[in-house]
DNA sequence: GTCTATACTCGGATAGAC
DNA sequence: GTCTATCCGAGTATAGAC
């Protein structure tokens, strides 16, 4: 890059704003022009960066989900033991959530519209590899460590209850009478909570 | 109305092609044309019977909702035993949406976005009543039924686990290796086997 | 009540000056 | 690299015939 640096980069200001506002309003609903005001310049110079809406979409998105994967993959990889393995895993993604609240409604969302693409776009083409973990269960399972399930349902389970709770936040803040304080102090509890929950279900001792 | 009748009505024919293309697109995403196309009629009609967008959005969605919560509500007040209650609750849920999957996304969505609006369309401005469900937790726990936990943790952690394995569908069906007859099988015994997870969890015998 | 034709608006994209 | 000006398609809305 030949340009003068500034606090901020014009490219990384743009990338900020159009985070924002892909976030408050989806692909289709973002509008270009809200995004340049955001980053303090005008529509011309976005399509110079970026030269249309849905690369500069994709770019955002990629930058986001690489800063959340390399983590929970090599959690899902490593050789901790069942449980100790469902507290990190539990605890990292709680911990990622929280630092940027948008991005499970904003996966899910992607996600359920185009399927293939976010694949492709998520991971290069490549799952996530679950070979290990799902061995775990199954081993835990017929050393009759844990109860009988489906390694697909523990993991939905598990999935679930991170999940949910910041997808559905406004839900769980009008019906329980929750300010944001309260919230965020409830998901710290559930970094132990859910797998201590899990580990009362299906453990045999 | 005036009408000659026919197998379904214009208007009802409107309101199932909107609900399938704003369950794809959203509602910015969603092209009043497409819809017009998959009603079999012209765009001028649309505005003829909804006067735009929003209001044809927002009658699918209301419509869409009504058919969810009076039963679901009605568990909740129910003078079932907790145990009972929790069954009822995510055998009638998982139900509702095994017939309408796309309804959690499109909610969640809309309910980020617009979180006001969002209350004032689904409930009136009544928020669904808790008090008697968070009672009876709270009372299992005082009584040494179940162990100590939350309400609101408790009632997060069983809607996670209902609402997630279809939201994150695609996700679930990739990694795991699903396809969607088997998928729709094992939503059925989630109907079971998330009642009976927490009951192993939190119930002292 | 249904349709065709068209006006109008908005927003993404581009050309070209600096 | 950044800006102004402008184009052009998509989409909403309306007028008016039948």
């Amino acid at each position: 890059m030949v340009k003068t640096k500034k606090d901020t980069s014009t490219e990384e200001r743009i990338l900020n704003a159009a985070r924002e506002v892909f976030i408050e309003h989806g692909l289709a609903g973002a509008r270009m022009q809200e995004i340049a005001d955001k980053a303090g310049i005008n529509k011309a110079l976005l399509h110079y960066y970026f030269r249309n809406k849905e690369k500069l979409f994709e770019t955002v998105f990629i930058e986001t989900m690489q800063a959340f994967l390399p983590k929970i993959n090599s959690i899902f990889s490593s050789d901790l033991e069942l449980f100790e393995k469902i507290e990190a895993f539990c605890g990292e993604y709680i911990d990622k959530i929280l630092e940027n609240p948008f991005i499970p409604l904003f996966v899910l969302h992607e996600m359920n519209k185009q399927p293939d693409e976010f694949v492709k776009n998520m991971w290069g083409g490549k799952k996530p590899n679950i070979k290990i973990l799902v061995g775990q269960i199954e081993e835990a399972v017929h050393k009759k460590q844990i109860r009988p399930i489906h390694p697909a349902h523990l993991m939905m389970n598990i999935m679930g209850m991170c999940i949910f709770p910041f997808v559905g936040r406004p839900l769980v803040q009008l019906i329980m009478n929750v300010n944001d304080r309260q919230f965020t102090q409830m998901m710290q509890e559930r970094k132990k909570l859910i797998p201590e929950f899990v580990r009362l279900s299906i453990q045999i001792k």
